[in-house]
DNA sequence: AAGCGGATCGTCT
DNA sequence: GACGATCCGCTTG
């Protein structure tokens, strides 16, 4: 029986690819939609809790507010591609990047809920299993849950069937969206552009 | 439960 | 030369 339509991309985690003109929107727009969504690497499977918006150039609290330096170029490159940086001397964070190229949107990675590979998780974090919430519930937390670095992933296009590090799509609905402020920034530190799942343990500040 | 300081280094002034 | 889109462990209450 031929297809009559292309199928949608399935894959291990029985999930469709989220393709890139998911991420052309606005990064507020793009982060409430990446609620619920999956972060794939291998065996290891996280549901995106937690996210933040950075508004590009015209965001103060954005990596991208000064222009483009060598540092931040993903940020203005095309959409659906991660920015990773390296943060306090010890830690990454992963973003990705939204809206067309040229403009720098872009949306980073807060909190995750571990689906699958909790063990891999723990093992790359140097931990043991025990308390599973604080394994991937921050942007340093997931990145090295992850096996994400700057050096690795930096560029890497989430949206190919070939990468190693994708989103996807399991067709979970994310309900009670909360909306908050910024983490651990200083300027513009009052917008909100914060987005988590309510009553979702594994998010990386409690009763927000 | 909450607050503080140390670790540690790439990036831009 | 200062400062982070952080995390952890130790202190105090």
């Amino acid at each position: 029986m031929p297809l009559s339509k292309q199928p949608m991309a399935r894959t291990r985690a029985g999930a469709t690819l989220v393709s890139r003109d998911f991420y052309l929107d606005p990064p507020d727009r793009v982060a409430q939609k990446l609620l619920g969504k999956l972060l794939v690497r291998g065996e290891m499977v996280g549901r995106i809790v937690e996210v933040e918006a950075y508004f590009g150039e015209a965001d103060a609290a954005s990596h991208a507010f000064p222009g483009k330096t060598a540092r931040n170029a993903v940020l203005f490159g095309p959409p659906g591609h991660a920015y990773v940086y390296f943060i306090y001397g010890m830690y990454f964070c992963l973003n990705v990047s939204c809206e067309r190229e040229g403009r720098a949107g872009g949306v980073l990675f807060r909190a995750l809920e571990p689906i699958r590979g909790v063990e891999a998780m723990a093992t790359n974090r140097g931990v043991a299993v025990t308390r599973i919430t604080a394994l991937t519930s921050g942007p340093g937390r997931l990145c090295q849950a992850f096996g994400v670095t700057r050096e690795r992933d930096n560029g890497a296009d989430l949206t190919s069937p070939k990468s190693d590090l994708q989103i996807r799509d399991d067709g979970f609905v994310a309900s009670d969206v909360l909306v908050t402020p910024r983490i651990g920034i200083s300027k513009d530190a009052e917008r909100p552009a914060r987005f988590l799942l309510a009553d979702n343990s594994f998010v990386s500040k409690r009763g927000a």
